[in-house]
RNA sequence: GCGGGCGUAGUCCAGCCCGGUUCAAGACGCCUCCCUGUCACGGAGGAGAUCGUGGGUUCAAAUCCCAUCGCCCGCG
């Protein structure tokens, strides 16, 4: 089956809604954070550990498993469900996002954020604009699809909508995209509008060549700019899809967050489900889903917890300072993950100083626990009638 | 007792032989910040030594000389 999503209850102060995503591996109570598991795992964690982080749903990557260890392995492992010994709903991203990371986003040293605390190109780099024609230095974008460098061994390999779609019908995932150019933050017009038809015309050969019962979602572009972003949604939002994607960047503060997502999601259809893609800072998760955003992946819980930090009622903490080592208390004294009842801040940060991976796992598993749990309150909150 | 080696930031150590744009480099550690469709052990920045001690040579010494203390290795 394909799924099936029902809205429980609209929120009249926001956009926030309540609903449920029926797959055959189980309902998504939405809105729902979606844990990234890119190479077929959590880092750090096993499959039956993340379920008890109350992960509802996890998104794979099709790039990297295509590279690695390919899609006919996992398909005769009964697909990523069998393969990493996940039974509840999946998702696979497209490898559009590929397009950007592997090539501007590497060129230009950059995210899909501008921050240019962080940006350490050169001053032309920072000024850089992507125009139109430009290409990236390591891959090749053609109306038809990318020609990628292998990280791995350096060979040449394209993926196109057809390509992503072949292999993401063999991965197997309850949820799939369509394959997408994620527009750098760098882009001009002229340049996004140039991509933009290109997502566009691949939306059309995805759903055209796709033949399992996945679900496949279609995803919206157009970067910075409003008419493109409008112009992306009403196109992307008229094709049958089962669900969509929005993807591409949301400036950097949280008023252009929502702007942008309220020009995309007035012209997304009512009844389908709403992902946003690889957005979920902690600050972030409110104003998304109050914008009317059903479900979001992002490796900031997993991603951050490997670098020390964990996530609390208090804020960001970052375990690897010493002062912790004095602190005989949980992580997050209101939370109830099997690692703040169990273990202290003083052990943790020993673990991290140490080099014990130990340490990233109970991290990474408090802190997807820890995000569920502040999405499960949102959920709380919009059933209430409170956002 | 004799001969040899060593003594530079919290740690390991570069520089000394050809003394002056290195009055001090690097690594680890420490501190701060960064990481939004993934990258465990990553990026940026910062604090920290006046070069065992005393004296001498010189315009100028961590770098040369003398003495002294400490440690190490051989020989007695």
């Amino acid at each position: 089956m394909s799924i099936n999503f029902k809205i429980s209850k609209k929120s009249i102060k926001s956009n926030a809604r309540l609903g449920l995503i029926e797959t055959s591996h189980g309902v998504i109570e939405t809105p729902c954070l979606v844990p990234v598991a890119t190479q077929a795992a959590v880092k750090t964690l096993t499959s039956e550990e993340v379920e008890k982080t109350k992960s509802q749903i996890l998104i794979s990557n099709t790039f990297h498993l295509h590279l690695k260890p390919g899609e006919k392995i996992v398909g005769k492992a009964g697909g990523i469900h069998g393969f990493m010994n996940w039974k509840k709903p999946l998702m696979t991203d497209s490898g559009g996002f590929q397009v950007f990371s592997l090539g501007f986003g590497h060129d230009l040293n950059l995210g899909k954020m501008i921050n240019p605390k962080t940006r350490m190109g050169s001053d032309a780099d920072l000024q850089a604009e992507i125009k139109i024609g430009s290409q990236p230095k390591k891959l090749k974008i053609r109306q038809d699809g990318v020609f990628f460098r292998s990280p791995i061994d350096g060979r040449e390999l394209f993926i196109g909508p057809k390509e992503s779609i072949k292999i993401q019908e063999q991965l197997g995932a309850d949820i799939i995209f369509a394959f997408d150019e994620c527009t750098a933050p760098l882009a001009d017009y002229e340049y996004t509008r140039n991509s933009l038809e290109k997502t566009h015309a691949w939306a059309k050969i995805c759903l055209e060549s796709k033949k399992s019962k996945q679900a496949l979602y279609g995803i919206v572009q157009g970067g910075r700019y409003k008419d493109l972003r409008i112009e992306s949604a009403k196109f992307i939002g008229s094709l049958p899809f089962d669900g969509f994607g929005i993807g591409g960047e949301f400036g950097d503060d949280k008023k252009t967050m929502s702007k942008m997502l309220h020009w995309v999601i007035k012209e997304l259809p009512e009844k389908k489900p709403r992902h946003l893609l690889g957005i979920g800072k902690l600050d972030d998760l409110e104003n998304i889903i109050k914008a009317g955003v059903d479900t979001f992946d992002c490796t900031i819980p997993t991603h951050y917890a490997r670098r020390g930090i964990a996530f609390t009622s208090e804020g960001k903490l970052n375990l690897k300072q010493s002062k912790f080592l004095k602190k005989q208390e949980p992580l997050d004294k209101g939370c109830i993950c099997d690692v703040c009842l169990n273990y202290k801040k003083d052990y943790i940060c020993h673990l991290l100083k140490a080099g014990e991976i130990t340490a990233l796992r109970l991290i990474t598993f408090h802190n997807l626990y820890y995000f569920n749990s502040v999405v499960e309150n949102i959920r709380q909150k919009i059933r209430r009638g409170e956002i």
